[in-house]
DNA sequence: AAAAATGTTGCGTATAAAGCAATAATAATG
DNA sequence: CATTATTATTGCTTTATACGCAACATTTTT
């Protein structure tokens, strides 16, 4: 671990967290460092684009950087490449909303999301985090895991109340998961957001781990039974055909 | 300068180019430093998400901490904010691709796309910087940046020819730049991409200092002068009310 | 199976980073 | 507007860290 660059890091992290900037003083006070340290760490990270400073109020603040360095990252997901057909084939059938997730270290990652024309106002975006107790493509995921990680993310991040319908027990979340890998997907009825319910099937590599989730998300008026029974073969289909694009072999 | 920093930040920059990655050794070499050297600064940036490394192959590649931090960064954007229901207002009336862009070290980089439903293939991506000679927007930037800036952008870029319609004679430019002054509208045709011609209008904050500008983009064929005039004026419109929603004031 | 290459680690030394104190610039107060 | 307070920035010395060496572990290539 070197040092100095861990606090070059953490300093991003807490500027990154402040939409407005944070000064030289405040983030000195903050790591209890001294100013003229903090200084230089900045000035490092100004000069190569990841921070930069406002000329106004002469806060430092996030610079344009991680925006080429995330659409470079973007680019360089092979999942992504691969799964966009498919995904826009889903989004032309149902005209809902389509999501592209990772795992990452107990939590899913948004890499790609086709809105339809519907206005659905979801809180999910790319490069945002979700939690994966109560979102399809979290639970879908979580179910293709080992059981020592899958304890090891909910000690992690506990079972938290996001609606009335959010699971919350563990027992109750066990047998969630052991549902899930026979039905081969996911479904989340308002357990994230009220009124939006979702449905999700598995992604897995060419080492067959689970790695990605596909889903749909739809307002629960028009995600009736019915509807969820006429999309789950179908996004299956688009889970398996991705995973296959991925070096995925059934045998 | 705090050099073991800056040598983070390099390899951060290194591996950024390499779609599938870079190893120790081949970082040692490309940076002329030692690999245990190298080994101990990718260490300390994986254990913070900047860097991750990919299990299969070994390699180091783009964590995903610069999702996170991007979707970060263009919440912070006010600019962005503000400008959104303005972009989708010309979007739904133009039906073409409108950009928003800002201005950044000599270059412009996109922070909002809006595609319409006519199937344009531009290049521009959210987070990718562009040239400024010869893209609409770089141009109106450049006409209202002090002379000493414009000198130093074109000392520094060039006018590299993407086209045959790419004005790469810099007496032609400043004239061109001159007449964008007087119009008060960027134009852009077959100057950076065969077939796609674009209007830009500019954006200036508080201080009265141009920081972005908006642009319509669409295909030489639809993008006639008849077209181009009739969006012109309310294209300068927007410009200005996205301007006064920052602060900027006419007297 | 052996050799070559790459990734990782322990340790001592040299270098860089940190902090002190002062200075410069900006903001707040009367 | 002048004075005071606060923050940002800088020169220099001291202290701690980062670096590189050499060796080891692991993986890849022959």
């Amino acid at each position: 671990m070197v040092k100095s660059v861990d606090r070059a890091l953490t300093i991003i992290s807490l500027v990154s967290k402040r939409k407005e900037g944070m000064g030289v003083t405040e983030l000195a006070a903050n790591l209890d460092l001294n100013k003229s340290s903090i200084f230089r760490l900045l000035s490092t990270l100004v000069d190569h684009g990841f921070i930069e400073q406002n000329p106004e109020t002469k806060k430092y603040r996030l610079g344009y950087k991680y925006l080429e360095l995330s659409s470079m990252l973007l680019e360089s997901i092979d999942l992504r490449t691969q799964a966009k057909p498919f995904l826009e084939e889903l989004e032309s059938q149902f005209n809902e909303v389509i999501h592209l997730t990772v795992y990452d270290q107990g939590e899913v990652i948004y890499i790609e999301k086709l809105e339809g024309s519907e206005t659905l106002r979801t809180h999910s975006q790319v490069g945002r985090r979700a939690p994966m107790h109560c979102t399809a493509v979290g639970k879908v995921i979580l179910a293709h895991l080992p059981l020592n990680e899958i304890v090891d993310v909910i000690d992690k991040y506990g079972l938290p109340k996001h609606t009335e319908q959010t699971i919350t027990d563990k027992d109750t979340f066990f047998k969630e998961l052991g549902k899930i890998r026979n039905e081969g997907i996911g479904r989340e009825v308002e357990e994230n957001e009220p009124g939006v319910s979702c449905i999700a099937a598995p992604i897995f590599d060419n080492m067959k781990k689970i790695t990605a989730a596909v889903s749909i998300s739809g307002p629960s008026i028009r995600m009736t039974e019915e509807r969820l029974a006429e999309i789950r073969p179908i996004i299956m289909d688009i889970g398996k055909k991705i995973s296959m694009r991925l070096g995925y072999t059934d045998n």
